[in-house]
DNA sequence: GATTTAACTGAACAGGCGTTTAAATCCAAG
DNA sequence: CTTGGATTTAAACGCCTGTTCAGTTAAATC
């Protein structure tokens, strides 16, 4: 035997990926090179190739990663009232999000340059994601704290609205995230027919 | 003299900007080159060069096109009371965005890859379009019919919601355009705290 | 200090990029 | 039918693309 594995693997694999989501989400995947990349890291464009065999793969385990990350950091508590859930849900988005803005943007903007078995795969994960709302959605009609015409509608219409906030919301503005996050559990706790939700 | 002007310029013209607004919305506009437009035309790339000084200002025109248009078929009539106005612009935003899936798609997407004056246009456009609902909101917040906490974060939480329909609304779907008005129209009236907003 | 091998370089590959330009083509007016 | 300008082609420009690979470097083990 001789080096450990990883000698140097440790840094630059996840400076590759660092770079490559900080680019992506820039200037869109199409228009970044493995040149650009490379030179981010401080590295010649044959090295990447130790860490992702094609760009296409680099693409998509950005956004696995974060599809995943944010299944796995969502906590689901079906114990307790649904507008609690919805509640708890609109804060999580915000904060899940707006911790991670290019991979947000990564993951809704670069869909269509996925292959299409990648495509399916992130899909499959998103669909699994709004289901977890829509799920809490339907608790909440069926036992008459929500009033929404179309569950799946609502559903798509509440996530377009939390995910817009990462395009415009900066934390040096005139509102905190708390802020924001409260007006958007008003407006969502509104928008579904929750009896408490009119003043 | 001779040929008069734009013999065939007229029909080339806009098969240009058809192929470029369908091949930028399908692939991204950093994915598309010159090459594939002119085939999609049935001429060669330098063709092009007759109808647009350079692949940029193509995209420029296309975007500014759609923002135009926007702002030119929205009728604002600041007669009615607010929650009348604001229930058009919900269903006049979500019918003539269905109408341009395609610009709609490279309007929002494509903002990356335009360069800073450029940008600075259409922003302003957007701007313009997101101020019409505002003076709605705001006119409601004035008169006591609407009850919303930051009228900025309301405007573009709805703005957000109602774009959202073009990313998953298919005419054959489940329901129809006018049931997807309705419902929308209802979230938001309720999002926005109208007394009848609440059943 | 010799050996081993992970990590990286630098050059090369075939092909595509946006754009320019001279020459060819086309067609309506004279 | 000739003419002349609008329209298009075909080829070329220099540069960039993703990916491969033989060769170099350097660190950890023996």
């Amino acid at each position: 035997m001789a080096r450990t594995a990883g000698s140097h693997s440790d840094i630059t694999g996840p400076r590759v990926r660092e770079a490559a989501l900080r680019l992506f989400a820039r200037h869109g995947f199409a228009a970044v090179s493995m040149r650009q990349i490379a030179a981010e890291v401080g590295v010649q464009a044959g090295a990447l190739y130790n860490y992702t065999p094609d760009k296409q793969t680099l693409l998509f385990e950005l956004m696995r990663n974060h599809m995943v990350e944010l299944l796995a950091d969502m906590r689901r508590d079906s114990a307790v009232s649904a507008p609690v859930q919805l509640d708890r849900f609109v804060r999580f988005h915000i904060s899940f999000h707006h911790a991670r803005p290019d991979a947000v943007f990564i993951a809704y903007m670069e869909l269509r340059n996925l292959e299409p078995d990648n495509f399916a795969t992130i899909e499959a994960l998103r669909r699994q994601y709004e289901t977890v709302l829509e799920d809490i959605l339907r608790a909440g009609v069926d036992g008459g704290l929500f009033d929404v015409g179309d569950t799946k509608v609502a559903t798509l219409a509440v996530i377009a609205m939390l995910t817009g906030v990462t395009t415009w919301f900066r934390p040096d503005g005139r509102l905190s995230l708390g802020d924001v996050q409260d007006q958007y559990c008003q407006m969502v706790t509104r928008l579904v027919g929750a009896p408490g939700g009119s003043v």
